[in-house]
DNA sequence: TAATTTTTTTAGGCTAACCTAAAAAAATTA
DNA sequence: TAATTTTTTTAGGTTAGCCTAAAAAAATTA
């Protein structure tokens, strides 16, 4: 077994969340955004990913994650989103204010904990944002979701997870009311700016592009 | 509020669990010892944790914590105890497996995360070893339990805490039947080395000098 | 008290993860 | 294709926490 830093661990995972399905590379620049540091940082950590087989790196064209790699990240992945589940099931947390002690809890290294956490929430399929969580051997299922910003008029679906997770993001939404398990129907596409008019609890509500993107439909 | 970085957490933990009943000053080696460190590291450490205030540091005379240090030392073993107390009633661990997980959870930082978990919990007055939990306003109550080596002849009382944590000794302790809650009675002391004959479960048991130091009876 | 031993500190180095500035490569635009 | 811009890497430096070896202080023993 390899054993990773908690920042190599968030590395691996920003890597994972910029993938797009599967293959193509992520570049320096993304991964620096992403985490809030320098190309330069990145460039660094990259070796270091790369000699231990965790990335496949090759100068000036960007990174994928190897298989290991990849179950390294995704099992960061299901134990923060088991920690979100207990925060907001158990301890009461909103599903706005859990991400970022996830980020911290997420790093403890113990796969009898988490098992064992799995179990005591009662194998939770998703976390309070509606993401799936990956099985104790990496397998994760990613539900067929849409963003609101690519349904058509007339449309109709429940609210079934976000892509952001910000406190910020998620309080807008709360307090608009566009909670996961929601129906929404869309009512309007304005082109100019890309803002949908859809209608929720049979109100008219008016939500820009941005958050179009974020709010995702199962169809 | 001052952050403390997970090593200078661990060395105010260090430091408090060190300090003989109050006032008296910890040696620079008892500290690299209870750390598995270097003197000189430690002194390094001393330096900066005296320029936090977080300990008095004289050099060569030895340290004790400020009362901001004390503080931060008996909030992390708030969390350390309280993490253990979720463990083992809600995710099913021995009492002699959640010492090494517990020091590393108790590293996270959040007050909400604390307190939701004790409310959780039930507000739990002594984590699975008997230790007693700090209230969130950082009030310890010691009770007062004697070691078994302290006992006297046909004294009786109830095994109600343990001072050492490691998996090994407790392990030990679990299969002699020597858990919280049950009643010794010492039957004979040996005055050469120190060994104590008790009766449990209406037999009895020799234990050594070592683990009679380390069984806390409630007499 | 002098000599010796033990404890503690200082000096100087190491590694992980970060940084800035400069150089090199790749991508874009003219 | 040449020139320019953007991206990425390299070079060299910083800090936290650790180390070893040597020096200094304190404690112990003779």
């Amino acid at each position: 077994m390899i054993t990773t830093s908690f920042t190599e661990e968030n590395y691996l995972k920003a890597i994972f969340h910029l993938s797009p399905q599967e293959a193509e590379a992520v570049s320096t620049n993304a991964i620096a955004e992403a985490l809030q540091t320098k190309a330069a940082s990145v460039t660094d950590m990259l070796k270091k990913l790369a000699d231990k087989n965790l990335i496949n790196y090759v100068k000036y064209q960007g990174v994928t994650l190897t298989d290991i790699g990849q179950q390294a990240a995704i099992n960061i992945i299901r134990k923060h989103r088991l920690w979100e589940v207990f925060l907001v099931d158990k301890l009461n947390f909103k599903w706005d204010e859990v991400h970022e002690l996830a980020e911290d809890l997420e790093h403890i290294n113990s796969t009898k904990l988490i098992d064992s956490l799995e179990v005591f929430l009662g194998f939770p399929k998703v976390d309070p944002h509606g993401d799936p969580i990956p099985d104790k051997n990496g397998v994760l299922k990613e539900p067929a979701l849409v963003p609101v910003s690519k349904m058509n008029i007339n449309q109709t679906g429940i609210i079934s997870g976000v892509k952001e997770h910000s406190t910020l993001f998620l309080n807008y939404l709360e307090k608009a009311g566009l909670v996961l398990g929601k129906q929404v129907k869309v009512q309007d596409l304005i082109e100019f700016d890309g803002s949908v008019i859809i209608a929720l609890d049979k109100q008219l509500l008016t939500i820009s592009r941005d958050v179009a993107k974020n709010i995702l439909i199962a169809v």
